[in-house]
RNA sequence: GGGCCGGUAGCUCAGCUUGGUCAGAGCAUCGGACUUUUAAUCCGAGUGUCCAGGGUUCGAAUCCCUGCCGGCCCA
């Protein structure tokens, strides 16, 4: 039994109880539909074209939530809000009779079916004129205020069905999600991907360097953790054959949430056998470029007040070059921890919280080079320190074949060609596994064994790619905070 | 982790500077009128853990302290 805790919800309890004495059912188990709202006023628009005042659509069933209620006695007007938006409806005490005394008894918030003819209205709405009425779920708790609606931070995240009951944006980034998600995944199917599942629960967190979140699996009392990346075991797969495999699932890293990162995030990874990373840069442009022309449209999107074009190619910027240019450092000049420290201090940035080279660099670039990444651009090379898992650069055993892709100043994906060489993923491993006893609180990657073995047995060449399925839908979407594209982001509880 | 801002009715907010007719408004709700309204309108009515706990005071939504939750900025 619920509380009547307040007086709103009594009222709402006393009608309930009302409706079932006259024998209204206020849960009954399912209504047929016709039209949704969308469909009911397209089809009414098409009729007036060939008929013109004259138009009629007879015999619509809709059903969907009041979300207006205007009642003028003998006459009332509602909105029902369905999946698809909005639909006026009207009652009438003549057409209805006995019937219209049940208005009396409904509430914002109740779910309606309702069946009649749908005209146009004097003042000009389509409407459905209501014959027969039917209660589909009656609501005992009070809706947000119709006009401001929800707008309180905290109440549209942790109760998120309020925001998108009263805000139209938060439907649109929901639906738009999902056509991303679809859409990303049409454009991999059609290039011959497969998508695989791969486990949540590892009993190694690799493939990435990020803190994980632990867990215990009490039948084998064992200690597992949430994958970080999908990495290992696509490319496990790889290596047995499948040539081209993807993934879109969550990831978890066990770190802060701020604008741009929520615990459990969204990836697509994606494999593909005998192609290298400026074959992935190109499926990149081409994925992002397909997909905002799929679900918006255009290629060019409106981001905080910045045009920004997803139409390929896009700019292939040198990491060395760009660093140098935006703050005079070579990082090759400066291969050891205090040169590049000092080096750093000087153009005037904080390095007191970074020990490691990796991850001085890591904020070289996150503070001078990122920010100046607008339009949608590809940096290439870095690192071999940064980059544990890419493939050593022909020309250069310092760097690797890695690129990021940067688009409003925010890290969008990571690409590489995938170090297939056994011995030198090993060391690699190693040196990372070194790394991490040193600087105890930098994330680094940690060494899986299964995977070396399973790389023993031969990798073939590989482009592999990690991309963020929030952050595309954040740049989609117009929106710089994470939370605004995740349906439930986490808080703290309460 | 640091700084700043916020938390008052179901929702959106005012009141806090200057402690004392300050428990307020609008929407929603309740009663009444109204058969093409659309933030419907008109008449009348009731809202409450003022985030929590402690302190100062004759007296605290208001001032002080601590905590919780959220937002923004910085790290």
């Amino acid at each position: 039994m619920v509380a009547p805790e307040n007086e709103l919800i009594r009222a709402r309890l006393e009608k309930l109880e009302r409706l079932r004495a006259r024998g209204t059912e206020p849960y009954p188990h399912r209504f047929d539909r016709t039209h949704t709202a969308k469909q009911a006023i397209a089809q009414f628009e098409t009729a007036e074209q060939k008929d013109g005042a004259e138009a009629r659509v007879e015999a619509v069933s809709a059903a969907g939530r009041i979300v207006a209620f205007r009642g003028m006695g003998k006459a009332t007007f509602c909105d029902l809000l369905d999946g698809s938006g909005r639909l006026q409806v009207m009652f009438r005490q003549n057409v209805l009779g006995e019937a219209y005394e049940m208005l009396r008894d409904l509430d914002l918030g109740d779910w309606l079916g309702v069946d009649g003819p749908i005209f146009r209205t004097r003042a000009g709405e389509i409407t459905l004129e209501v014959h027969h009425l039917t209660l589909l779920c009656k609501s005992i708790r009070p809706l947000p205020e119709k006009w401001h609606g929800l707008t309180d931070t905290e109440a549209r995240y942790r109760q998120r069905y309020l925001d998108l009951i009263a805000n139209d944006e938060a439907r649109r980034i929901a639906v738009l999600r999902s056509n991303i998600v679809r859409s990303m995944r049409r454009f991999m199917d059609a290039r011959g991907f497969m998508e695989v599942e791969t486990p949540v629960l590892v009993p190694v967190a690799a493939g990435g360097m990020a803190h994980p979140f632990s867990t215990h699996y009490s039948a084998l009392n064992r200690d597992l953790f949430l994958r970080i990346a999908t990495e290992l075991y696509l490319k496990r797969l790889i290596v047995g054959g499948l040539e081209k495999v993807y993934e879109i699932g969550k990831a978890f890293r066990n770190e802060g949430v701020d604008l741009h990162h929520n615990p459990e995030y969204t990836m697509m990874e994606s494999y593909e056998s005998f192609v290298d990373y400026t074959d992935v840069m190109r499926m990149v442009e081409e994925l992002v470029s397909t997909v905002a022309i799929d679900v918006l449209g255009a290629a060019v999107v409106n981001f905080g007040g910045q045009e920004i074009d997803f139409t390929p190619p896009w700019p292939r910027l040198s990491l060395r070059e760009e660093i140098k240019k935006r703050s005079g450092i070579d990082f090759l000049q400066h291969p050891d921890i205090e040169s590049l420290k000092s080096a750093m201090h000087e153009v005037g940035i904080d390095v007191r919280q970074q020990a490691s080279w990796g991850g001085l660099l890591d904020k070289l670039i996150s503070s001078k080079v990122e920010p100046t990444l607008t339009q949608p651009c590809f940096l290439l090379d870095y690192p071999v320190e940064m980059s544990p898992l890419a493939k050593r650069r022909k020309d250069d055993d310092r760097l690797v074949e890695r690129f990021e892709g940067f688009v409003a100043g925010m890290e969008l994906c990571n690409a590489f060609s995938e170090l297939n060489d056994p011995v030198d993923q090993r060391r690699r491993f190693e040196e990372q596994e070194a790394l991490r006893s040193v600087f105890k609180d930098e994330e680094k990657d940690r060494l899986d064994e299964d995977f070396l073995i399973a790389i023993e047995h031969g990798m073939p060449p590989t482009g592999g790619l990690g991309i963020g399925v929030d952050r595309l839908t954040m740049l989609l979407s117009g929106h710089r905070n994470i939370r605004e594209v995740v349906l439930f982001p986490q808080l703290r509880s309460r």
